[in-house]
DNA sequence: CGTGCCCCCTGTCAGC
DNA sequence: TGCTGACAGGGGGCAC
């Protein structure tokens, strides 16, 4: 589910409630989540402090000490919720794992309904290695036009294939492909090394713009991502083609296709993104 | 190696 | 109602 925005702004909502937090004890309701044996994760965990948040792609990274990082990777249905030391409010109908936390601070609950999500514990050098396999940050200073027609020129695949690559770009899910193609006026069904260089930038401008739209817009809820807090993101509204088969495109007013491609949906224009 | 398909899991919704 | 099938933001494994 989550995709870079969401994880950005899950990010921002938890850094200043759990960065310093010790982690007083470790409660583990579905082990299939983590990356080793329940009692391994709980017993490398107790007694850490989480020195800081982070995000890489659309994970999750909280820095303990020694160097060691958690990366939460939240799947599909995966939330981190703050959990008040009050406890108020309806208890989390699927809990995976919490972590209690020292001195009244509550705890962090990772929910999960699906269970695609993975918690996994990294050394330094483990963890260089996992950051090096991911492809550039879109809104960092590597991914460049240029960078981006380089790797679009490498490969045969579709557009939307291609975005969904995390080796290719960090942090692109199905929604934020479609709507990104959708921009750049691309069919998400063209293959890439057919993409010209104004292709490329236009590409590259999309992509970071509505990723930070989305950013600005606390994330896509369309079902079951929520903010550290709770709280629901607010970009689905502003979804120019995702989920809106049969709407006219906002651009030119023709209904929006929905097609299935490698077994996931894509939505786009016949008009403006016409087949290459 | 690159590419594409299946599957992991649970919940929801449309159609009959 | 209740059943069935399709589909859902991701990604690892495997066959070609």
């Amino acid at each position: 589910m989550p995709e870079l925005p969401e994880a950005e702004t899950i990010a921002r909502g938890l850094r200043d409630p759990v960065t310093g937090a010790t982690v007083d004890r470790v409660e583990v309701v579905h082990a299939d989540v983590l990356d080793r044996e329940a009692g391994d994760f709980s017993a490398r965990l107790r007694g850490a402090v989480f020195e800081s948040v982070g995000r890489r792609g659309k994970n999750l990274v909280l820095r303990l000490g020694d160097s060691r990082r958690m990366v939460v990777n939240l799947g599909m249905s995966g939330r981190l919720l703050l959990r008040g030391p009050g406890a108020s409010g309806a208890p989390p109908t699927h809990p995976a794992v919490y972590f209690h936390l020292e001195g009244g601070r509550g705890s962090l609950v990772y929910h999960d309904v699906r269970r695609f999500g993975h918690l996994s514990l990294h050394s330094a050098s483990e963890y260089a290695t996992w950051s090096a396999s991911l492809g550039p940050e879109p809104l960092g200073p590597e991914f460049t036009a240029a960078a981006l027609q380089r790797g679009l020129q490498s490969s045969t695949t579709p557009l939307r294939s291609w975005l969904l690559d995390q080796r290719r770009v960090a942090g692109v899910g199905n929604i934020y492909a479609n709507e990104a193609a959708f921009l750049a006026r691309i069919d998400p069904r063209a293959r890439t090394h057919t993409l010209d260089a104004d292709a490329a930038r236009r590409l590259h401008r999309a992509i970071r713009r509505v990723l930070r739209e989305a950013i600005d817009a606390r994330g896509t809820t369309l079902r079951d991502y929520r903010t550290a807090q709770g709280w629901k993101g607010e970009y689905a509204a502003k979804l120019r083609v995702y989920g809106r088969a049969g709407e006219p495109c906002p651009r030119c007013a023709e209904p929006i296709v929905r097609e299935v491609l490698s077994n996931r949906s894509i939505f786009f224009c016949s008009r403006c993104q016409p087949a290459p």
